[in-house]
DNA sequence: AATGAATGAGAGTTCATTCAT
DNA sequence: TATGAATGAACTCTCATTCAT
């Protein structure tokens, strides 16, 4: 995920080994029902190890969310800066998105506690895909690859899309119970919902469009 | 809200009471902060009459989610029925979500605990939605009124919006820190939502927007 | 059970329902796991109506053992009474003893509560009973036809044989956990505690016995 | 009481300090007024301090009940092993019994509640005493020690009758209110209920007898 | 005579956090 | 650096009892 070129001392790597056994007791247990306790044997060490690395519950809690959305971001634009055309790159960056999704339920079963026990988390976690999206908006725009629309509100329409269908497709499968199996977006579900966002993006005729 | 004529009994009243209060001190706290003596004292009732009319904590939660559902599509159902146009109607119907959130932002703070508190239940409330929306855009593309694209799909998409932009426009509002206090999406956001999904849904042009 | 023979006034009536389903809730889940509820509930009545007719918990409780007391006393004096011999007499009361345990299962189950419940209803409840024996004891050593033994002493030991008898072997049953179903005891149990208990008493060659 | 040489860790003291407190508190209180935080407060320990050792209030229980089993049997086993002929055996582990029964009147008022508590450990604990007791007369039996009687019935008969008249005797003593002082059964007691056992138990004249 | 809604003290249990080792 | 025993506040839930109807 990461270039490491230096070697990790010890404590860095204890540090790290509790990070990502905090992020599996996140994700199958939500924030409360994962104990400290469960934190650390999952992770191997003892309880009071975990003091040395993290301050509180909340303060691992955010930095996994902030390891998911660094994660998240990462994939979506290693995926769409490869592609040739603006289209290209928006379906390969949704790709990139349901896949880190199918791959890391987590994701969502942890960013969507955010609300209420790290007031900010979520908004940041959100905040900062739409910046992307937002960005490349713009920059279509200005190359008129994209239709007459505010970015700003059009990249968070993206993300509400990009969100829900993971969670619809991804989290609970074709017809699975939640917390089931994931697995990706159907390729039919995905190709309507790039037709949707195209149409919705696509540049010309705004004018009758606004009519109809 | 409902129609009831028939003058509730004492017993009726209290269990209204509490569902209030829960609803109150859910929104506020989140299902694990809100404890049963909070509630109750939000009720100004006994502890123990909380279970005289609540089997436990997640069942109140249950019905309180039950409830703003039912609500809320209450509200859309009743706005968009009044409107002429299949996109007054649309509007109409996305206005009335919009403003249940801002005048109920338990909507989206209760509902987003629903995940590791009652499994299902989260499902169960947006497929509800979005079977409103999908039976809407059936007819309607029946109708000819919107273009050639799977109702299922861009009703989940059309939830997906109305979701993220309630929360980033009605929850945090302009520039205000989560729980702070709440307004209505501002006219200029709304108006570049509903063109988003207009352009998205609106009939022709199928063909060669199909092939990108 | 008693001779009713004045009719039973309403209030009488719900009393009676209310103590022998006290007594079948008693037995079945012990003192403390039988709430006003499930005793109010078996009986059909009002939980309010248990306060018209019992001050406490404790005074239906200390009523029941009451009842269970009288009641396997009676049994046992009409069975011992139509017997010819002491010995035959003996055998009847043991057997009505046991009879009564295997029909009432209560008597254990309640009885043996009692100490921590409402001290001094287990010592009057033995008590009782040791007397029935002690006096049938002290009279048939007037007649020569028991040993030369401390009637008191010996109606003790008496009480404890048929308690633990009963309850190894018609509470526990042959080979069955304990709550399961009831019967008497196996007849050849039966002869070798009865034969027990005859030697015990015998009267004569009471200067060599002491030696052996 | 035990032969452990090695020196406990700290956690072994405590749990042992958590043990004597639950023994003194359920001896004193029975079952289910002995809270879990009059225990801990008897122990010096905190609340959660008691769930480090114990799963729940019943597992201290089953624990207290063995203890004092194990306890019981080895003070009557040490007894009766240092006698000469079989009776001196039986009155020994007699007299051991009543003593224990003295010094730790726990063991009625603990084990006598078992029934309700926890299904099994009153029989189990029964169980391991008349184990005693029958192998003891099955092998005087085998000697000619001891009359024509099985063995099994018999020794329930001597737990009968341990049971009763160390309650009568030494928990209620001569004549004080239940709860109050206990001291050993006095020595004529002691002397007669002996006298009943040893000709319950008596070889010779079983032709006889056995016809009544 | 009868009801059952209401109460609140108290139960068993959990767990984030501390700190002596 | 690492540990895990210890803590106690806080949790959900129960139930004997009261009292207005």
């Amino acid at each position: 995920m990461s270039t490491i070129s230096q070697p990790m001392t010890k404590g860095e790597r204890t540090r790290a080994r509790i990070l990502v056994a905090a992020e599996r007791v996140f994700a199958e247990l939500g924030f409360h029902d994962a104990s400290i306790v469960k934190i650390t044997e999952a992770a191997g060490v003892g309880q009071g190890t975990f003091y040395l690395y993290f301050a509180s519950k909340i303060e691992v809690f955010d930095e996994v969310v902030e390891d998911l959305n660094r994660r998240v971001r990462h994939a979506m634009i290693e995926a769409s800066s490869q592609a040739g055309t603006r289209i290209e790159a928006e379906r390969a960056g949704f790709r990139a998105f349901f896949e880190f999704t199918a791959e890391h339920p987590a994701l969502y079963r942890i960013v969507r506690q955010a609300e209420f026990v790290s007031p900010g988390a979520l908004r940041l976690h959100y905040t900062r895909i739409v910046e992307g999206y937002r960005d490349g908006l713009a920059k279509a725009q200005a190359a008129g690859e994209v239709g007459d629309i505010d970015p700003e509100v059009a990249a968070w329409a993206l993300m509400g899309i990009g969100e829900i269908v993971g969670m619809r497709w991804v989290l609970w499968g074709p017809d699975v119970a939640p917390g089931g199996p994931t697995s990706a977006v159907p390729p039919e579900v995905f190709d309507q919902a790039m037709t949707f966002i195209e149409r919705a993006l696509a540049p010309g005729r705004t004018e009758e469009e606004g009519r109809s």
